[in-house]
Formats: C-alpha cells, structure tokens, sequence
RNA sequence: GCCGGGGUACCCGAGUGGUCAAAGGGGGUGGAUUCAAGCUCCUCUGCAUAUUGCUUCGCAGGUUCGAAUCCUGCCCCCGGCACCA
C-alpha cells in the first residue's frame, strides 16, 4: 500500500454531516431515548486534552447508541459565567461579555473540528439573557416556598476574588479556584437550603451508577450524624442551653458543659462577672480566625470557665459551663455536653483542667465499674455507674435509645439527624453571574422581582475594581418597590455560577423554549441522563447542587424526576511525563529537562504528571489535529488507557495509531480487489466477524470503550490477515462484512468510516446515521470451525517451542515434523472425566469410575490409572470451557491438521509434515507419550 | 485516625477460582519484503527443557485438588474526610 494515500477529508464530511442535520435529536415516539452528555465546559478560548478525552468518550457512546436505533440526545453548551472572563476584563481591559464571546467562538471552532456528533441546535450559553431568566425565576419561586433566605452570618469571604464562597468551594481553608487563602466575615447573604434535601441527597445516591469514590465523596459532604439534641438548664436562670451529642449512651458521664464562644447564651451568662473579660478574649481570638485555621490550631485547646453551672437533665446534678476554642458555632447547636471518660477531646480538657472524669461504660461485658481510666475509652460499652434505675448492662443501640425515651420523657430531649453539609450561599459579590432578582425597599424587605419583569439583565455600564461591580451602575440600581411603588434599590449580588450547571441538562431537552425553563413532558422524556461524563473534580459540588436542584425544581412541579444523573463515568486524566527529583520528591517543569535538579543537584529521573502550564508538559489538541488528523488523535486517546484511568501521552503510541488509521484507509479498496473465490476459511471468517460484533457490542454497552476499539481497529485487522494467511480471499466475504465493520469503524473514528460506507458499493446515506443489526448468535458449526482454527494456532505455537530445543538436538534445522495425535483412549478417559464433573463429581472420586471403563480393562490398566493421576488430573482443570467443548465434539483432530498439513509445513519452514494417531501402526515416533488431546506430540527429523 | 480506590512483566494496562507464564498496546529482538530506509507481514520478548517442568502478579500466612483472583495480618501509593460533639 501506498504512503500516499488521500487523506480522509475529515473537514468535509463534517460539513456533511451538518448539512444533512445527522444529529438532531428528535422524539420518535416508537424508539427508544439515550441521554448522553459531559459536564457544562468552561469557555476558555482553547480546548485541551482534557476536553478532547472526555469528548472523545461522549462521543463514542452518543454514535454507538445511534448505531443501535436509540433517539440519540447529544448536546453541547457553554457555562459562560465566572470570574475568569471577568478577571480578564479587568486586566487585559474589554468586558467580560466580548471576551466570553470571542472565547466561545474559539473553542467551538477547535471543538467542531475534531467532529462531534452534537446537536449544535442546542448550544445553550450561560450569560444569554434567555438562559439566566430561568435562574432568576426559579430563585425567586424558591423565596416563596422558603428554599431560599438572606441571613447574616460568618461566611468564607476569598480576598483576592473579593467575594464570599460556599462551604464546599473552600477546599483546605483555600478558595477552589484561585488557592487564595479565605477569612472569615459577617454579611447577609443569600442561601439556599440544600440540608432541606440531605436525607434524600443521601438516599438517593444507593439508587443512581455513581462510581464508590464518588458516591464515598458525596456521603463524606453530606455527613449525615445521628443522635440527640439534649437540654441541660442553666442554674440561677430560665435559659436551657441545647447540646448535640452521638452519644446520648454516655450522659451521665458528662461532667460539663462547653459552649462555643459565640453561642448566643455566650455573653449574657459572664455578663458583669470576674468571667466576661477572660471569655471576651477568647471571642475576640476566635471569631476573627477563620474556620479552617481555627480547626488547624485546635491542638491548642483553649478553654475559659463561665462561673456559671448547667442542670445536668436527667439527675439535676450542676455541672460547670465552659467556653472551649474548639467548639464550633455552626455545628450541631454549637454547644457540646463534655463526657471526659468516653470522648479524647474532652478527656484532655478535662485533665488539663482538672475536672472529674467519670466512667460510665466498660468495654467488656460485666467489666469492672471502678476500673481507672488512663485514657478515654470511646468504643461502644456496656453502662455502668448509672445514677438511675434500668440503665446499667445496657449496650450500644439499646443504651442510646434507653437514654434518648428517658430523654424525651422527661420533655429534656429528642433523637435528632445533624449533617455537616451546610446552606449553599449563592450570592456573589461580582459582576459576570446571574443578578439576584431582588428589590430592597425600606418598608417592604427583599421583595422578589415579579415574573414578568424578568430578566433582570446585567448592565453593560459597570465599573470594575470598586467593590461590587453592579453596585456601580445608578441606572441598575435605581427602581420602585414591585409591592408600594416607593423607590427602593436593586440588590447587586449575582449568583454562583454553580446555579448555571445545576439544572443546564434540563434546558437541552427543550432549548428553544421561550415560554417556559422546559416543557415538562418533553423533559421527562428525555431525563434522566443515561450516560454523564466528566471529570472527578466536580464529585462534590457541581454534583451536589445539580442533585439538589433537580429535587427542588421537582418540587416546584416542573419535572417528575428525583435524580439527573444515572450511570457516571469519571474520566481519568491526561498525563505526560515530567523531569522528577527522587531525593527531592519534586516535579519539575519540562526546561530542566537534561539537567540535574536545581535543588539538590542529583540527576532528574521523569514520572508522569497531569499536563499543566507550570510544569510544560501540555501537548496542544489542535497541533496533533493539524499533523494526524482528529481521528488519529480520538483513537489514541480511547485505546491509550480505559476511560476511567489516568492515561499517558506518547508521541512514539500516538505515531503507532495513525500508523494503523493510515493501514486502515485503503481496506474496503483491498479487500474489494480479492476475487471471487470461495474458500473453505470463508465460514471461519464468517464466524469469526460475529464472535467480534458480539463481543463489540458487550463492550459498548458496559463503556468499555478501550476494549471496543481493540476489537474494531486492532483484532479484525488480525483476522483477515489470518484468513489471508490461511488461504481465504473471497470478495464475496468482504462484501458481507465490510458495512459492519464500518459501523464499528465509525463509533471511534467516524471520518474514516464515512469514506468506507462511501466506498462499498451495497450502503448509502452515512454510517453515522446508519442503523447497525445485531448478528445472530454463532452456531455450533460455527463454534467448531473457530475452535478446529484455534486448535491449528495453539498447536504452531507449541510447535514453534519445541522447534527451538530440537533444533539443537538435531544439530541442524529440522526439514520433517510428524505431529502425534493423542492416541483414543486418552481423549475417551479426558470426556469421562470431563462429564464425570460436569455432573458434581469430585475429581478424587472419578478412579473407581475410571477403573470400571472398558479402555481400562486388560493389562495397561496401571499404567493408565498412573497416567490418570499424574498427567490427566491436573489437565483436566486447565482446559477452558471451549475446549472442553472441543473435547467432546466431534472434532477429530488428526483430519484437522492433515487439512492444514502444507499450512503448517509453510509456517514452521519444513519440507514435509506428517500426522499420525499416537500407538496406531503408522506411528513409527514412540513418543505418543507426551501427546495429550488438544496437544499432540511434535517429533521432528 | 476514618472512608473509598489501588499495587500485575522494561513501560502502559487487561485479568475477580482452573481457559494464566498471565490478553492487548508501546518499547525491544530476529526474520520476510525492499537497491536501501520507511511502511507492511510473521516470530520471539521470566528461566529451563525433544515437548505442559521451575519461579513469578506489593509482603507474610491461610482456605482449596487448584489462588494474580477468596480469607487474615502487614507494607506502600492515590483521593476524600477529620480533635464534627
């Protein structure tokens, strides 16, 4: 074959493609749906490999269940708020929304040339006044159900983004995007009440695909804790001060009290007493750390006394009140019942402070009630020492739930379920998000802005880098009160543009709709997601918000579904190699490649690394279009690694793929020039391509797309070349397979298959939009025709092997083999034993069974129990399940290698080959000994 | 500390009781083709050996006729949570 060879015009069918509107999805009612979709792309102006993975494995999935007559949803879209186009704005000059633009004119174009079966219909964006509408809307139903409330409370507040974060976007006291250290500050914010939906967020995620990690991720977030919310008094006052404990089981151990130092009882308890100024410092030093430092330093246990003591509920004991570092306010109630002997915290408290330790539990059935405690014991026990009647003996579950009925009857207590997760603040002190719809007036509050004055647009007359942005436009801010008339101002938050990607996979269902956010029947059509690819970085909050609003949204009545997403798939990430420092630990950028490490001066080995700017070792998308061409680049990336995995890039394995894409343009012109010439390996070929369509199919439906692609551009090339080898050129052959094949070809690499469908002769339209046919199941025929063909295979392989060692026996090469077929009673002993345990038989049973067979009568009958025991036994484990088939087939495996006899001769480079049946009067050999069925013995001359 | 995921040959990576000395690819080897290189095709790529023998799937034990696979303990890597009551 040619060099030469045209290359696909890859550009060309995409226009196609696009022309004849190939993949638009639309509703037939008498076909089934398949929602395929990846994960809301930021617009930044380049399309990295990261993008080209996960799109390549979309894609895949999206034109295989287009091959199998599914409507086919496959949309595309941009979530075209956030910082990133503003902060530009603000440095470069320009605004946000022409840089937004220009940026998604530049992706869009580098994304439609690696030819993506998306409808492009569809494209929504987020900054389009159509979209955010929606946002607002739906913002302002949740004020009215309560889903969303303004509250002054500490929040995250990230300087260098100058705008607060929710909880789950600090990661590590560090803001998500910019790594910027996060303070704590006090501000009235908007919230929306995600713990609303904890328990069902929590459920619901043993009911939907997500991977374990994930759905461990999501638990971890959501942190569900049950327990007991307990009401100690406080003496000499009428307040009760409300503790959350795990472990109502150790109450009567609790020897105090410890508020967090801005609980709200705070200041009114050391009020005017010696205690307040100690507590005030405390306050001070706390309430200005933010939370994560403050966890960081909680090592430093700090705790200052009230002076004041709490009723213990069930024995009315006083127990001191302390005001502890540790306790955090937004936790449970803020205020933690302290059982030194049973919790570690509380027992270094305790003895830092010298308050009494008490036990209540032991860790042994029946263990000693008085035994000293060296340090905290926080298993599960059995309750000992109990002040009242019917507690002691007690264990776990049962003591806790003793505890919590005394509780509640004495009206002191009730069973509770607390969860870590928090409100998701969603207002944002910046310009390029959704605005709050929000009117402050004086007399009337935050007042929703009324449905038919949305959109509330963004002005285009903002000035940036004085504070909130919005609140610099006095057109913007200025309006009357929608409730009294009265002036009033607007409020200048936006939302998170989280809010954007939390409910985006219900607009593409219905895109166009300027009436409604979607028609409800048309998404519950499509939802849920079938199949949602992404990366694993969006495990904890994109997923959690997009999970939340689907039930919200639910609950408003605009869809039926409880759950967006059903299967995930996380997809591993693009690495390349990097210089790395082994005694340093370090990676380096790709400059000091060939250099030693510039910290320690040691030589720089290289380990793989997630391609990053800082580090150099980026490889660009469009470079790799431009040398190989977007189906060499997808093929690459699919068969380099399962898509779950981490991958890495090699240009010398890139190179081998468009090696096999360049082998692969010119088949159908190949294998159409074969005449037509019946073969006896046409029914072997036959076989063969259904065993591989079956088995592309199985791959294709559990994502395994690595293997998918092996088998379509790898394996059938290798089967022709055997079938060629074998003899085989039937153009009759060809004919029948190549279409197949080609829809194959085109889940991974669709260009390719394009030219191919254009080029056989018995296909029309395009094989993306063709429908391909599941192949009946293999006959027994066709079973045996592969096994006889394995068999040949197996027995070369063996032959090669001992060629190797004979060779040298012979002290030259061999010029004739004789090939000695087990002789019949091995193969009659190999079926008994083989139905023997078919049946349930144990194999130390089957010799009594063996001795009463007719081959075993007569004076060869030690010789073959011996036989049975050393070489039978253990092969009769080893044969697979085809082969045992084989084994009791009719398969004679003299004839089938005689048939191949000048096969093999060929292969194995002899004159002449011989087959003989093992101790029959041609076997001249005497090494039939060795022959087994399924191996016979090779004897070369 | 807790929770998830891992550790397979030179590298990447399949493999969840026998088909396993272990797929496939990369890299390497030898051969065919070629004036030559490339491409393509074939062979080999743990050690031994006239033929299913020995050692090997993080380490050490165990279950089984049989373990990369199941069980127990340990080591290491990745990710998450964490003095959360």
């Amino acid at each position: 074959m040619s060099a030469e060879t045209k290359p696909v015009d890859e550009i060309g069918w995409q226009r196609q493609w696009e022309e004849a509107g190939l993949f638009h999805a639309d509703i037939h009612q008498d076909r089934p749906k398949f929602y395929c979709l990846e994960m809301y792309p930021y617009p930044s102006g380049k399309m990295h490999m990261g993008h080209v993975r996960n799109y390549s494995i979309g894609d895949a999935v999206a034109r295989f269940k287009r091959l199998m007559g599914y409507d086919v949803l496959y949309p595309i879209g941009f979530d075209s708020f956030g910082m990133p186009a503003e902060n530009a704005a603000m440095s470069e000059g320009g605004h946000p929304h022409d840089i937004t633009e220009r940026n998604m004119a530049s992706i869009t174009e580098q994304i439609k040339r690696m030819g993506f079966s998306y409808d492009w219909r569809r494209t929504l964006k987020s900054h389009d006044p159509r979209y955010y509408k929606w946002n607002q809307w739906f913002f302002t139903k949740f004020m009215e159900n309560g889903l969303a409330s303004r509250e002054f409370a500490p929040v995250n507040w990230c300087t260098s983004c100058s705008t607060v974060l929710a909880n789950e976007q600090v990661k590590a006291g560090r803001c998500w995007r910019c790594n910027g250290p996060v303070a704590q500050k006090e501000m009235s914010q908007w919230f929306l009440n995600l713990p609303f939906y904890g328990q069902e967020l929590h459920d619901g995620l043993d009911t939907i695909g997500f991977p374990e990690h994930v759905k461990s991720l999501q638990k971890d977030w959501l942190g569900r804790s049950e327990g007991a919310n307990i009401l100690f008094g406080v003496e000499g006052s009428e307040e009760d001060i409300e503790v959350y404990t795990t472990r109502p089981d150790t109450l009567f151990g609790s020897t105090f009290v410890t508020l967090a130092p801005e609980h709200p009882l705070a200041e009114s308890l050391v009020s005017g007493t010696e205690h307040e100024a100690a507590w005030k410092e405390l306050y001070d030093e706390v309430s200005v750390t933010a939370e994560f430092d403050r966890i960081k330093n909680m090592n430093k246990k700090k705790g200052v006394f009230s002076g004041r003591f709490a009723i213990h509920p069930l024995t009315a004991e006083l127990v001191p009140i302390w005001f502890g570092n540790f306790v955090i306010a937004s936790y449970g109630t803020g205020a933690v019942m302290a059982v030194p002997a049973h919790d570690e915290r509380d027992y270094d408290f305790a003895e830092k402070y010298q308050i009494p330790i008490k036990r209540v539990l032991v860790m042994e059935k029946n263990g000693d009630p008085s035994a000293g405690m060296k340090k905290a014991e926080t298993e599960l026990g059995w309750m000992v020492n109990s002040p009242l009647d019917g507690f002691d003996g007690l264990y776990g579950d049962e003591a806790k739930d003793a505890m919590c009925t005394a509780l509640e009857h004495a009206g002191r207590g009730r069973r509770t379920v607390n969860w870590k997760i928090r409100p998701w603040l969603v207002s944002r002190q910046r310009y390029w998000g959704t605005p709050i719809p929000v009117i402050h007036c004086e007399s009337c509050g935050a007042v929703p802005v009324p449905e038919q004055d949305l959109p509330v647009e963004l002005p285009r007359d903002v000035v940036f880098g004085h504070g909130n942005p919005l609140g610099t436009s006095e057109a913007y801010l200025r309006v009357d009160c929608p409730t009294c008339g009265k002036e009033a101002r607007r409020e200048t938050d936006t939302m998170d543009t989280f809010m954007d990607s939390s409910w985006y996979f219900l607009r593409y269902t219905d895109a166009l709709n300027d009436d409604e956010p979607f028609a409800k029947q048309i998404a519950d059509h499509w939802m849920q997601v079938d199949f949602y690819c992404g990366g694993i970085e969006h495990a904890q909050m994109h997923l959690i918000y997009a999970r939340f609003m689907t039930k919200a949204l639910r609950d408003l009545g605009l869809t039926s579904i409880d759950e967006p997403f059903n299967e995930l798939l996380c997809q591993g990430m693009v690495n390349k190699s990097a210089p790395f420092c082994q005694s340093c630990g370090i990676t380096l950028s790709t400059s000091h490649e060939g250099s030693p490490c510039p910290h320690c001066g040691d030589e720089l080995g290289s380990r793989s690394a997630k391609m990053s700017k800082s580090l150099g070792n980026t490889v660009s998308p469009e470079e790799m279009i431009e040398l190989y061409g977007a189906d060499t680049v997808r093929l690459f990336i699919l068969f380099a690694a399962n898509p779950t995995a981490g991958m890495d890039w090699s240009d010398t394995a890139l190179d081998a793929n468009h090696r096999v894409m360049v082998q692969m343009r010119t088949m159908p012109e190949q294998l159409m020039e074969w005449p037509s010439k019946p073969s006896p390996m046409d029914g072997w070929m036959d076989a063969r391509f259904t065993q591989r369509i079956h088995a592309f199919f199985n791959a294709m439906e559990t994502y395994d797309l690595r293997r998918a692609v092996e088998i379509s551009h790898y394996e059938i090339i290798k089967d022709i070349n055997w079938y060629v080898r074998r003899g085989g050129q039937n153009i009759e052959v060809a004919k029948r397979w190549l279409p197949q094949w080609a829809q194959m070809v085109s889940v991974s690499t669709p260009h390719l298959a394009e030219e191919w469908w254009a080029s056989i002769a018995s296909t029309s339209g395009f094989v993306s939009g063709s429908a391909m046919k599941s192949p009946a199941p293999l006959t027994d025929e066709q079973s045996i025709s592969l096994s006889a063909e394995q068999y040949i295979r197996d027995v070369l392989e063996q032959a090669r092997k001992v060629r190797v060692v004979a060779e040298r026996h012979l002290g030259s090469s061999p010029t004739e083999a004789t090939f000695v077929v087990s002789p019949a009673w091995k193969r009659t002993m190999a079926q008994a034993a083989l139905s023997f345990m078919q049946d349930g038989g144990h194999p130390k049973k089957f010799i009594p069974v063996l001795q009463s067979l007719p081959i075993a009568q007569g004076e060869r009958k030690g010789e073959m129990m011996g036989f049975w025991g050393k070489k039978m036994l253990p092969q009769v484990f080893k044969w697979d399940d085809v082969s045992k088939k084989v084994i009791a087939s009719s398969l004679d495996e003299a004839s089938v290698l005689s048939a191949a006899n000048a096969f093999i001769a060929a292969e194995l480079q002899l004159e002449r080959v011989s087959v003989v049946v093992g101790e029959s009067d041609e076997d001249g050999t005497g090494r039939s000994g060795s022959a087994m069925p399924l191996s016979p013995a090779v004897v070369y001359a």
